[in-house]
DNA sequence: GAAATTTGTATTTTAAAAGATACAGGATAG
DNA sequence: CTATCCTGTATCTTTTAAAATACAAATTTC
């Protein structure tokens, strides 16, 4: 009744949540492509099912196309067709970063107005009782496929110093200097949580998946909060990268970040 | 039959989807302590289910302590009467922190054994075909609950450098280096996963959550891999953070992370 | 080539979850 | 005080998922 992709993900139950485990365990890398996954009645008592619960299970992924079943032989991860997006971005650079990205990625709006902020966002950001935000849900993709699903909440005030228009061709952070708003720093948290039926339809995967979320928090040079941005990302399609550097005498030898393209070519 | 927690999730299905959903919500900020959940109706509108499902999903988070209901009033938001423990730590300085931290924390080994690397590690270790590697699977605890399960796999040859008792009193860093290894440099990735069934059990949480993914593998000078560790993290007691500071000239400006110390300070 | 293992298929039974519905009772807004 | 909106409770029905079971067919192993 409910198909999510174009693939026959179970409804819900315990085949369902099977699915989802083990099309994250594949798409992780837990099972490497090649490689065959634990039989059907192993599988079984791993997860306390019947084999036919397993079944249903693996017919989804099937039907995904990320496993090949051969009778008699076992149950195969497939190479993956159409190569894995996967863009990358470096943590620790994160905003050039971005940028770049986007010139590589399109964005979709979703919805843009001025609300009255979640309770997270009026603390973090510093808002006044009464004070409104205006908040944008943005959708990004690469490639035609969405990997990350933002949404910005922006103090009133600051938001006015620019139009929609603006925010199209140039950088938040370059309108807001222009303006005369002198950028502090920022706070970044990363966490996981589950997809829900919005963002799930939004970043096209289903309810109950995992997604990587980022949240940032920036401030002006006298602290005050000048934008709440909270970042979805589909694993699978995005990853959050970082190299360090052993670095220091034998006094002192610590872990430094290396910045840039050098992470990039230090990588693999 | 399988009662997880002590709370009372529903086995599978719907109702679990969506206490599994509510309740990540909750605990990553959507729902702010204090606020109002959506009415039940509302709810099994949103999710497309009845409201008798809606309910079976609530009774759960009830049983968690996570809300309460008060007859036509509402469903609230309870603030957490035990502090949430949340460890934070910065990402870009990492290992230090992890090192400080493995002070205030405890550690318990699950398993530990010689064994074939999985696909994954022996390609990112660059191990020959038929090499083994040491692989521990251990459990951190910060006031006696958990909050990550980590994996490491380490080269044979390199593995036995060491002891098992030599882990438990010096990091492994430590001792590789005076053994005369040259550390060189690291490379991180996050992700988001579901918990598994072991994983689940182990972090004291339930299949299906979602956890936090870093992946680590660890070089020496010479480029050869040494350590490949695979974290997972319960969102609700552990998240990583960083601090950025908006730096240079008004030709190139740019961001920077704050190590240590200092972004502690800057935060909040 | 025989034995063991693994997937494929089918059927039936059992159990669990979800849904529909109705009404009682507390809380709040006007 | 009343209309309205919420949760509390109960019952019954329907639907769906899961389990148990048996056997066939393909593959690998020895």
């Amino acid at each position: 009744m409910n198909v999510q992709n174009g693939s026959a993900a179970p409804e819900g139950g315990k085949a369902r949540r099977i699915y989802l485990l083990l099309r994250d365990e594949i798409m992780g890398g837990t099972h490497a492509p090649g490689s065959a996954l634990p039989g059907e009645l192993r599988l079984a008592e791993t997860h306390g099912v019947s084999r036919v619960t397993i079944r249903r299970a693996l017919d989804a992924l099937v039907g995904d196309g990320l496993v090949e079943r051969r009778a008699g032989s076992g149950t195969v991860v497939r190479r993956p067709s159409t190569q894995p997006v996967q863009l990358r971005a470096d943590f620790a650079t994160l905003m050039p970063q971005l940028q770049r990205m986007a010139d590589a990625t399109t964005a979709r709006l979703l919805s843009f107005a001025y609300v009255n902020p979640p309770a997270m966002v009026a603390e973090a950001l510093n808002i006044a009782a009464g004070e409104r935000v205006q908040r944008a849900v943005r959708l990004r993709l690469a490639d035609d496929k969405a990997f990350s699903h933002l949404t910005t909440f922006v103090p009133e005030n600051i938001a006015q110093s620019y139009s929609e228009a603006d925010l199209a061709s140039t950088p938040l952070f370059r309108l807001l200097e222009r303006r005369g708003v002198r950028i502090g720093n920022a706070h970044q948290t990363v966490s996981a949580v589950l997809a829900t039926p919005d963002t799930a339809e939004a970043l096209e995967t289903t309810v109950g998946a995992a997604l990587i979320a980022l949240t940032r928090v920036v401030y002006d040079s006298d602290g005050a909060g000048i934008e709440y941005l909270s970042a979805l990302y589909r694993p699978d399609r995005f990853q959050l990268e970082m190299t360090l550097n052993r670095v220091g005498g034998s006094d002192d030898r610590h872990w430094e970040p290396v910045f840039g393209e050098a992470a990039q070519r230090t990588a693999k």
